[in-house]
DNA sequence: ATTATCTATAGATCTATAGATAATGC
DNA sequence: ATTATCTATAGATCTATAGATAATGC
């Protein structure tokens, strides 16, 4: 065993306890930005922050990060993926399932990150180069949900119209006291976007 | 004539030229800070960039707002208000025709503003004291939205759906290299708003 | 020897206030 | 006298680097 879930970490201890037990001091540092990005923003969010949530000092998160936005990229990053590599299974299926199968999907992951990360994807902070493999990555979904609509009878306008009610979903984490159950709302987005395609 | 329009300005003459030679002082500051709150994000924004864009320095700003937050809670509500002020003329309208209309309007506000403000609405920031005036009027025009979703046939998730689709024109706005035509999208929405209903 | 932390700090901000000044208005 | 700017600055940050230190691993 010389994971990092072993018994007897390496290195010199902290001096505070540890905020997940069970996760490497990287995943440590990924939840704590992750929520306090998400509540705070970007930019009003400060490293001292993040290091103090985790039980570290400030400047120990650099052994572990280049700087602040590798933090919110591989953030970003780990939020798309998941989806777009779903959409690259799709190939089979006819449009309007695989458009169906693929909003469950990524309804799912918008709602049930332990986080609200997805507030993040609209921020201007993302149009610098540090974001760029995000935003392609990103792009490359939204090209997905693109020509599914088309595939299934739908103009240009509608296919963005569908990814933006996909989207919507992070408004209403952040926005509504109560959500209904992620199935509901899984299934309630699939079925408007095929009865908004028509 | 004693406008800020007039040809001889009260007070010490700035050492630069004005941004917009027929606005005053504080449109000036607000058309600055809308410009670089949408592209670069509000926390990511100095006080002294948006006096530099303005051409005064930058404690010359606090003579007009008595803050920074007070700037971006004026150009958050300047931007739903007239939305809202709308949605409170259609009370004589049946539902679905209301509905359509409302979101032309607001679809229309959204891409009619001289800076993509809507960016802004996500904004975590934006869940903090000052800004508790325009949390409650985009609150009430999601309200409306929720009503009358409601009163053409649809669920409650459906109004919501309905909401998150006309703000989805921010996102397009944000992130397309060309956009329709503002006509053509104010159509496409409201009917694609219509379909989603049934 | 390697790893993961720590302390200390440089250097660059950033917001907001105090008080001076250069105009017009009366 | 009033208005709208200016200069100067206090005080509080903030990010990232340098180098020391306390563990384990070999």
């Amino acid at each position: 065993m010389s994971s990092p879930t072993s018994a007897a970490p390496v290195g010199r201890p902290r001096s505070g306890a540890r905020r997940l037990p069970s996760a490497t001091a990287r995943e440590e540092i990924l939840d704590a930005a992750a929520e306090l990005f998400a509540s705070r923003g970007y930019a009003a969010t400060s490293t001292r922050l993040i290091a103090e949530r985790v039980g570290i000092r400030q400047a120990s998160l650099y052994y572990h990060f280049d700087n602040k936005e590798q933090i919110l990229a591989e953030l970003l990053e780990a939020t798309v993926r998941p989806s777009l590599t779903f959409a690259d299974s799709l190939a089979g299926l006819a449009p309007a399932a695989a458009l169906h199968t693929l909003i469950r999907y990524d309804v799912g992951v918008l709602l049930g990150a332990p986080w609200n990360i997805g507030i993040l994807y609209a921020l201007p902070e993302t149009a610098s180069e540090p974001f760029a493999q995000f935003r392609h990555e990103r792009e490359a979904l939204r090209a997905v949900y693109r020509s599914l609509t088309a595939a299934a009878g739908g103009s240009e306008i509608t296919g963005e119209l569908v990814f933006g009610l996909v989207e919507s979903v992070i408004g209403m984490r952040r926005d509504l006291a109560t959500l209904p159950p992620a199935d509901t709302l899984q299934d309630a987005v699939a079925s408007a976007a095929l009865r908004l395609l028509g």
